[in-house]
DNA sequence: CTGAAAGCGCTAACAA
DNA sequence: TTGTTAGCGCTTTCAG
């Protein structure tokens, strides 16, 4: 009823402003498919009041500058239009978007979707938008994802893709655009950022192990130029000394990468070297998977022989056989948390970049599964 | 050298810029925090013509209109300045955003990541931005994910949760904003769609299963109002009828979602009804693996009594015992083909909409392994 | 409390 | 070839 009605008038709205301009034309046939937008000032003219009178009574700051009854008038009619503000227009204006950006490392790493849909969530809750890139590495020169959003004058910057040494890019403190970092954070803590407590997961393992009698325990880190290879194998080394255990007999590999194949290639070097060891901690679940590999490709048992850890809990490691012992990280909490964090800092009038920002840090909690098992009694 | 000087000639503009605008201002020891963007007019001056000259010396497509002495030197200073046009200031006169929105069903379900990231790097890569919004089920007032993308004036829309039944909805039409599907098709074919060639997907595994000398096969349907719920059922039956088979001696089940415990559910009634068979094909991964927890609880083994068989080949399925055969589908070309043919689309300037469209079948292909394996033999 | 008018930064008619 | 001018749709002084 009320919407056969609503759909009546902005017919008439519509057919108005046409007549007025396409006057030459010889009929409205394709109105229905070039119809253009109600602005304002149809509102305005539908609530028989004046364009800035109308801009007035629909904003929720300005509204108590009218009339109560006029700003009624105004509300109605712009809901019976169907009026939406032209984000363009109001953006010139206001020199807000209400859009952020996410550079994200990689779209198909298993972490990425969890702390994009977090932020999201959060985010279109408020009526932002969200706005996704990536940096092509392949191609160096390309403009990179954070100066994309610069250009597109987004309010706010989520980086999940930050290296350990990165610095703000100039044009990033020019723009003066608030920016939170998430998953990873940077060596210099000149950015706010949400993690996760890595020092808490590794202690959580290493006792796990330890309560395992593990004794000499070795560890598979990731590359370490970045946040999460270096600073979980920093909070893997802490965790050992804590626990009481000499470092002096953990060893630790570095892998190129994320992958299980670097993993396997690192513990395939662990494994030739000299010193033994019943348990392998990952840094992450691929990683701890290709250890996997190469300890049963040289006839040992997970976890008869050796025990071995990963990180993420991604998805289908329960089901694997040995299912995974790791640590779940709360991911999309951690993109919510960004979100709302950033949020925060866009309301702020005054853009105070404080010089050191301590790292936000979520708590992990770990899951037993089968791949972590006592010390073999020899 | 060429950088430092630049910067500084920058400076020098912002100055000139604020002694205009901000003379009142006691000083400008906040200049460096709030540096105003370099806009076309600074471009202009810094060149010595006139803002409109500048203007069409930049833009590609006007550039001809401009002497060639002319356009190098505004060219030469936007590049000194590190001028970048404010895309809302231009898209409000062209009435183009350059970007895209992207709805999804579910940013953490296996298949949405590799889609979004074939799309993402396309758009980039022509300057396109991506945004990306998911539509929260639970609170069905909230306002839509493409209402919301219709707000924000985007160019195209990438719809990757189509539901069977999904309409393009009105305002959609009025607005007339190109629309590719993907991933999922609608059942009336009024919008343009890329999805995998369910047919020929079926047709495989129908065919590597009657290889086997299997002839009673089952399907695991998902749920029938979604298209891959839909279509694949039917692409199953159609590979049953083509390959000889009886269809009347194969049962179908449909799970309520596509999650392992449905597909577990799903299983179970199918292990309680009379019909004997010996391969289960289920509509994706994660109902097969509920398949196969079933087939275990009884006693059975896969694939000694009943092969089971997939289709998504997500991560991970292929470290499981028994590692699972099942279809490989090219998600993030489906998500690259999608971003190309909506680019086609918008740059399209009629914008007849056909009254039906073919979907796009990309080829998926077998992953056989060990899920799968002949009729033992009684 | 409301109307008039300026202008955000840009493009595109129209003039010269 | 270049400059002038008029907006795109909106917010926001400034008057009334």
């Amino acid at each position: 009823m009320a919407e056969a009605r609503a759909r009546t008038r902005i017919a008439a709205v519509r057919s108005e402003r046409n007549v007025q301009s396409d006057r030459t034309e010889s009929g409205h046939r394709r109105e229905h498919l070039i119809a253009k937008a109600i602005t304002l000032k149809d509102v305005a003219r539908e609530a028989g009041v004046h364009i800035s009178t109308a801009s007035r009574a629909l904003n929720e700051s300005t509204r108590s500058e009218v009339s109560s009854e006029t700003a009624d008038r105004v509300i109605a009619a712009a809901a019976l239009l169907g009026y939406q503000p032209h984000p363009f227009a109001r953006g010139l204006r206001t020199n807000r978007t209400r859009s952020v950006g996410m550079v994200v490392p990689d779209l198909v790493s298993p972490f990425t979707p969890p702390i994009l849909a977090g932020a999201q969530h959060v985010l279109s809750e408020v009526g932002y938008s969200l706005l996704i890139g990536s940096d092509d590495e392949s191609s160096p020169h390309a403009k990179t994802a954070v100066d994309t959003f610069l250009d597109r004058r987004v309010d706010g910057l989520i980086v999940a893709n930050a290296r350990l040494d990165f610095t703000p890019p100039e044009a990033l403190m020019g723009h003066n655009v608030p920016t939170v970092l998430v998953g990873r954070s940077v060596e210099r803590k000149s950015l706010p950022a949400i993690v996760c407590d890595d020092r808490a997961a590794f202690a959580l393992i290493v006792d796990h192990l330890v309560a395992l009698a593990h004794t000499r325990i070795a560890h598979v880190a990731g590359p370490l130029d970045i946040s999460t290879g270096l600073f979980r194998r920093d909070a893997f080394l802490d965790a050992i000394a804590r626990a009481g255990l000499a470092t002096t007999e953990c060893r630790v590999f570095e892998a190129g990468a994320f992958r299980s194949r670097d993993g396997r290639v690192a513990c395939d070097r662990l494994l030739d070297s000299d010193g033994a060891f019943t348990a392998i901690v990952a840094a992450n679940d691929l990683l701890a998977l290709g250890c996997i590999d190469a300890i049963r490709e040289r006839g040992l048992d997970v976890p008869r022989d050796i025990s071995v850890t990963g990180y993420d809990d991604i998805a289908l490691v329960d089901r694997l056989d040995p299912a995974l012992t790791t640590i779940s990280v709360p991911y999309e909490e951690m993109g919510s948390m960004a979100a709302d964090l950033l949020l925060d800092l866009m309301a702020r009038d005054d853009r105070i970049l404080e010089t050191s920002y301590e790292p936000i840090r979520l708590a992990p909690s770990l899951v037993v599964r089968s791949s972590s098992g006592p010390v073999r009694s020899k």
